[in-house]
DNA sequence: AGCACGCCGACT
DNA sequence: GTCGGCGTGCTC
């Protein structure tokens, strides 16, 4: 037999099938080693075949198969094809989404444990054996037993009664289960009507995609948990995609409770062995339902009768790294092969979503009122120019403070958000306007007061703070914008006996960092919860009464067409922490824009009113979903040689542009709004293009080698920097 | 990705 | 004269 190999190595050159001779138990699918060059690789098999075309006396045969049942199933090879074509990347690359990373280096043992039995026929024992005659009863009496066990009990009785043939060893596979521990009671699960017709609207649809626009507490995980339980009634397997940050142990043990071992949990924050062995579950069916954040939709499932895709505006669907695939887009092709549905959910849909949804395109579930019937918290803004105008310099209006006494006097807790961690954002000379950047990146550097030090968020780089302006030697250096830190700090002033927790990236290092500070608020450990995004999502705090938002207008001002987008989604999110279970929520958002259009819109929750809003000034503007925002990135460590490569690819790219004029909006080189990014210079061609542009040529443009320069394709980029 | 082959500069 | 720089090309 011939097997067809792709090499597992990313590059251009060795982008293409080899044929190996191989033997019957090679079947699609599987990993192999075999001899490449002058060396051995791992490769995948695409196909089996019978003859070759390549001449037979230069074939070679396959080492060997590292699989005995295939790694990636016919679905999954076909998928892994169509990725490679649509994102102009390797297959190596692309079939390395559908295993386990720690599969393919850092090796992932299996774990075995050895079972023993009473055998058929039992020898005599010797009356005096004692010790091997209750074995052998023990054994009569709990059957199969652990050999470890066994041995821990009856010593070496055991080793003799093997040796004798009474006992039979067995060696079987020992699957790791993470969060075993977390088997709750299973709840008892009433439909509301609402949630009831959003699952029958999901099952009757002639369409494939479903969005359901649920506000927050309206009970959109009850309707996919239904909506997974009907697919495995149905002996089908599921996918259940969330963000990353959302992938909670109180979330792990709601579908522990609810489905038992039939979850498979693929977690950052699980070990190698336990990622594998979910994994493995998964593949030979052991378990059924996929639960993870935007790598789960790879899962190694056949049979699927159901995606969902929760939170479905979030950014971190997007695969920032090769191949840059969208979640949506793979799940869609899943769904279609698999001829299942696809359910997202939000509570602040992408605005490209919702507009398919209004088209007809997807179904559109709306369930505007919350389980409780409780209202959503108000929203209060507050005019923060009047605050300044005043004479208040802190980060707190006088509004927010009063209501923080109150909160703090009535024994609630209270949330602050901030978009920026640190103390100070940037440290200026006001003797020469010297602004302290990064020396390996175009970056202001953030002053941070616990490490005193000054960090690049950029690249991690720390730096001593300097006494004196490294320019001119004058020392009226100026901290300059509020982080958490300094909230930190200020609220400490202000409430001395408040017990604060601060959390951002800073505060929430190792895999389980960000559960830690999570769970002690919720453990009402601190009064006060000051964050970055990071506070917005995830949990449940049902003592939180009042949520303050600092900073709305740091998001609204970034240079981004989505800005306006992500900022409603940012205080929808965040206000949704107030009043949760016990009393009435509040919400503080604090701004200098108070009559802006998204901070009203939000303020109301009124969604559509946002997106009718939005979406025109999309429309007018000519932005996405009108329009395709392509970016073509050229960076490396050299700027001449960089710069180079960029004249080289952007001539082809005016190629593209003049003989399609018509089809782009905008075309333009220029250096990337961060200069620089870890040593690495950064230009950029920026195009605006309608969905008749060719864009496979613009890919195909960008596929050119540089010795050291990196060129890449981004479609609609979530950031711009 | 590796690794060999191959053609030009500074050394024992 | 040789040792070795890394540009180019190949791997079923």
């Amino acid at each position: 037999m011939i097997a067809e190999v792709i090499v597992d190595i990313a590059h251009s050159d060795v982008d293409k099938i080899f044929d190996y001779v191989c033997g019957e138990n090679v079947k699609a699918g599987m990993r192999v080693a075999v001899p490449f060059g002058r060396s051995t690789a791992t490769g995948f098999v695409i196909r089996v075949k019978e003859t070759s075309a390549y001449p037979a006396e230069k074939l070679r045969k396959i080492y060997r198969a590292e699989d005995d049942v295939p790694a990636i199933n016919a679905e999954c090879l076909s998928l892994a094809e169509k990725i490679s074509a649509r994102y102009r990347c390797p297959m190596a690359l692309s079939l390395r989404l559908f295993l386990p990373a720690e599969m393919r280096k850092g090796q992932v043992s299996k774990n075995f444990r050895e079972f023993a039995r009473l055998s058929g026929e039992l020898p005599a024992i010797d009356p005096r054996a004692r010790a091997q005659l209750s074995c052998i009863a023990y054994l009569e009496e709990h059957g199969e037993t652990a050999l470890s066990e066994l041995r821990e009990k009856f010593s070496s009785a055991v080793n003799a009664l093997i040796k004798k043939g009474a006992l039979t060893v067995e060696k079987r596979r020992m699957m790791r289960v993470p969060y075993k521990s977390m088997e709750g009671e299973e709840e008892h699960h009433v439909l509301t009507p609402a949630q009831q017709a959003a699952v029958d609207t999901v099952r009757t649809t002639d369409r494939v995609v479903s969005l359901i626009h649920g506000v927050t507490g309206s009970g959109k995980t009850e309707i996919y948990l239904t909506l997974i339980a009907a697919a495995l009634k149905e002996g089908k397997t599921a996918i259940f995609l969330v963000p990353e940050i959302s992938l909670t142990p109180q979330m792990f043990s709601k579908l522990r409770a609810r489905f038992g071992a039939e979850v498979a949990i693929l977690h950052s924050g699980l070990s190698a062995g336990e990622k594998f062995d979910e994994w493995e579950r998964l593949r030979l069916g052991e378990a059924k339902i996929a639960v993870g954040a935007r790598s789960a939709v790879f899962a190694p499932i056949e049979n699927i009768g159901c995606i969902v895709i929760d939170e479905e505006h979030d950014g971190s669907y997007s695969s920032e790294s090769a191949p840059r695939y969208n979640t949506f887009d793979i799940a869609y092709l899943r769904a279609k092969y698999n001829r299942c549905k696809l359910v997202l959910g939000s509570a602040t849909p992408a605005v490209e979503t919702y507009r398919r949804a209004e088209r007809g395109e997807f179904a559109l579930i709306t369930l505007p009122d919350r389980i409780n019937a409780r209202p959503m918290p108000k929203v209060n803004i507050v005019d923060m120019r009047r605050e300044v105008r005043r004479g208040n310099a802190t980060p707190f209006s006088s509004a927010l403070r009063e209501k923080l006494k109150a909160c703090l006097d009535g024994g609630n807790q209270t949330i602050l958000f901030l978009n920026r961690r640190g103390y100070a954002q940037t440290v200026m000379c006001r003797d020469c306007g010297n602004v302290v950047k990064c020396k390996s990146c175009d970056v202001a550097l953030t002053y941070h007061s616990d490490e005193d030090c000054l960090k690049c968020h950029y690249c991690g780089a720390k730096y001593k703070p300097l006494p004196a302006c490294p320019v001119c030697g004058g020392t009226h250096i100026h901290y300059m914008g509020t982080g958490t830190q300094r909230v930190v700090g200020e609220l400490k002033k202000l409430f001395p006996a408040a017990r604060i927790l601060r959390m951002d990236v800073d505060t929430t290092s190792g895999k389980e960092g960000h559960y830690k500070i999570l769970k002690q608020f919720a453990d009402r450990k601190a009064d006060i919860l000051v964050g970055t995004q990071m506070v917005a999502k995830g949990h449940d705090f049902p003592f939180v009464t009042l949520v303050g938002i600092l900073d709305a207008d740091m998001s609204l001002h970034f240079p981004d067409y989505r800005s306006g987008e992500r900022t409603f989604q940012l205080i929808t999110q965040v206000a949704g922490r107030s009043g949760r279970a016990g009393a009435e929520g509040e919400v503080v958002l604090q701004t200098y824009d108070p009559e802006n259009y998204i901070l009203r819109f939000a303020a109301d929750y009124d969604y559509r009113g946002f997106y009718r809003h939005e979406i025109g000034m999309r429309e007018a503007m000519m932005y996405p979903p009108f329009v395709k925002v392509v970016r073509v990135m050229v960076t490396g460590e050299d700027d001449k040689e960089t710069l180079a490569a960029l004249r080289t690819v952007y001539e082809k790219l005016q190629k593209i542009y003049a003989a399609h004029e018509e089809d782009f909006l905008f075309f333009n080189r220029m250096h990337s709004p961060i200069k620089r990014i870890r040593d690495k210079f950064r230009y950029q061609v920026l195009m605006r293009m309608t969905e008749n542009a060719p864009l496979r040529e613009v890919y195909a443009a960008a596929e050119e080698k540089f010795k050291n320069v990196l060129v890449y394709v981004e479609e609609n980029p979530s950031n711009l920097s």
